[in-house]
DNA sequence: CTGGGGAGGGGGCCC
DNA sequence: CGGGCCCCCTCCCCA
């Protein structure tokens, strides 16, 4: 007979133990504040720990005292209580940090729910975004990311469903932080299988790994590409945990505890700051994330991100952000978030023109000028460099080119006809509101002569490459 | 099947 | 700190 309260009693005086410092026999200093603890507790639940212990437990006698540098003494009351309770108190203002912390000290379930949580509140589809708004009807006070949460642990789910949970994607708990109260966390052991890894993120992680560790990438894995992120977000919503087939990635890295060499570089991250290893998938995203969802989370990065120091030549310190989900690091935290947007999904730049949404405005930037500026002087057909007076625009839907009058010839420009609405040309926003409206030029250039053809879609224009070749002197178009 | 080119995406870094 | 450019890499399409 088994009496299912057991474990959580247990726990339990375990916690009143550590509050009462009674049998505490590790001390625990970071920045500056003690925690006092018990070590089996403490190797019971932490990779880090079991390291450190197992190598001190030959004194039994003497307590034993961790040290850390790495991240806040609130970041690790929260990592504690969780250890001592099994509730881990998350907000979107420590999640990152509380995510780092876990990472450090190897505590694979409080990554995984972490990155659940960072995951749920950026992960807003269009089509959740309707179901978000839909329940924020019913919920005013819904905000997602700020609202704190506790994730339940451990004993309790033996009396409730381990399927009830942890998929953001299914049930009430998953969008908008609508079911944050709501949400429990169980450990890796109990989850299903719906747990599993995204091979696409594990993919792009390794990839990633590969590239900047200076590692072959596995030709067994397919390549995720961030343009199918439609794709990505039809897929099962599984990830969290380390899943077996993570393995051999994670072999290829060195664990904290020997510290590593960053293959980036000469910077050495000092073996004290060296942050675990333990990769984690990235919280899956649908493409059209909302922005200010991820902003928030931005916005609420903590400085724990800069926590790899390095030195300069001149002996002085130099911060490096490391990214939470991979093993990038950058100098500057703007990097840093413009990083982030490869593991968030967010693409806050729409192409008005086409559509396409981009992460960054230089590449939306880039593919306007391309796609339908025809910003190129080149034939797209000969390649030969063209004029105003040695070739024409042609449109083709919102795609636009040039072609040289002889290949111009060639195509059969009786097969080209006039698009009227592509009469002015198309404009690219310069105020650099991403949220802006795209819109079809209004100053109606005097130079701009619509030749007349026969197809359905096609337009050619007369333009003055005068104007158009001073534009890209300006802009320096990213032409290769 | 293969190679070349276009397009997209990510990182570094300058302004 | 954001915008933007350059460079490099990968994927995809097409000849």
């Amino acid at each position: 007979m088994e009496i299912s309260s057991h474990q959580f009693h247990l726990l339990q005086q375990l916690n009143e133990q550590r509050r009462q410092d009674l049998f505490c026999d590790c001390n625990i200093l970071v920045e500056g504040k003690v925690f006092k603890a018990h070590r089996n507790v403490l190797f019971a639940s932490s990779g880090y720990f079991k390291m450190l212990l197992s190598q001190s437990s030959k004194e039994t006698s003497q307590p034993t005292t961790a040290t850390f540098q790495a991240f806040s003494p609130d970041t690790f009351t929260v990592i504690l209580d969780f250890v001592y309770s099994g509730k881990l108190s998350l907000t979107g203002q420590n999640v990152i940090e509380v995510m780092s912390a876990a990472s450090y000290l190897q505590m694979t379930d409080v990554i995984s729910v972490c990155k659940t949580f960072i995951k749920s509140s950026l992960d807003i589809s269009e089509k959740e975004k309707d179901r978000y708004f839909s329940l924020s009807d019913k919920d005013v006070n819904s905000n997602g990311v700020d609202r704190s949460c506790l994730y339940g642990a451990g004993w309790r789910a033996e009396s409730s469903p381990p399927h009830s949970h942890l998929s953001p994607d299914q049930g009430t708990c998953m969008m908008g932080g609508n079911a944050w109260s709501n949400f429990s966390y169980y450990p890796t052991s109990q989850r299903n299988a719906q747990q599993q890894l995204s091979k696409h993120e594990q993919r792009q992680d390794s990839v990633k790994k590969s590239r900047h560790l200076g590692l072959q990438q596995p030709s067994d894995i397919p390549h995720y590409k961030s343009s199918k992120l439609e794709d990505r977000a039809a897929e099962p919503a599984g990830h969290i945990a380390q899943s077996e087939e993570q393995v051999p990635i994670e072999t290829e890295v060195e664990s904290p505890h020997v510290g590593y060499q960053y293959g980036q570089g000469s910077d050495v991250i000092p073996r004290s700051l060296a942050v675990s290893q333990q990769e984690h998938e990235s919280p899956r995203s649908s493409s059209k994330s909302k922005s200010s969802k991820a902003d928030e989370q931005y916005a609420s990065m903590p400085s724990i991100l800069g926590v790899m120091g390095s030195w300069t030549e001149d002996d002085l310190p130099r911060m490096r952000f490391k990214c939470p989900f991979c093993t990038h690091v950058v100098k500057r935290k703007a990097d840093l978030k413009r990083h982030l947007r490869c593991h968030t999904g967010e693409r806050p730049y729409p192409c008005e023109a086409c559509g396409k949404r981009f992460s960054r405005l230089d590449h939306l930037s880039s593919h306007f000028r391309t796609i339908h500026q025809a910003c190129k002087p080149i034939c797209r057909k000969c390649k030969r460099h063209v004029t105003e007076l040695t070739g024409q625009v042609v449109q083709e839907g919102t795609r636009r080119y040039r072609l040289c009058n002889e290949c111009l010839a060639e195509a059969g420009i009786d097969s080209i006809h006039i698009d009227l609405e592509a009469e002015a040309p198309l404009e690219f926003p310069q105020d650099g509101d991403k949220d802006s409206r795209w819109h079809y030029g209004e100053d109606n250039r005097s130079d701009v002569e619509i030749v007349e053809d026969g197809s359905t879609d096609l337009v050619i224009q007369q333009v003055d490459d005068s104007e158009d070749e001073a534009d890209e002197k300006e802009v320096k178009p990213n032409i290769r």
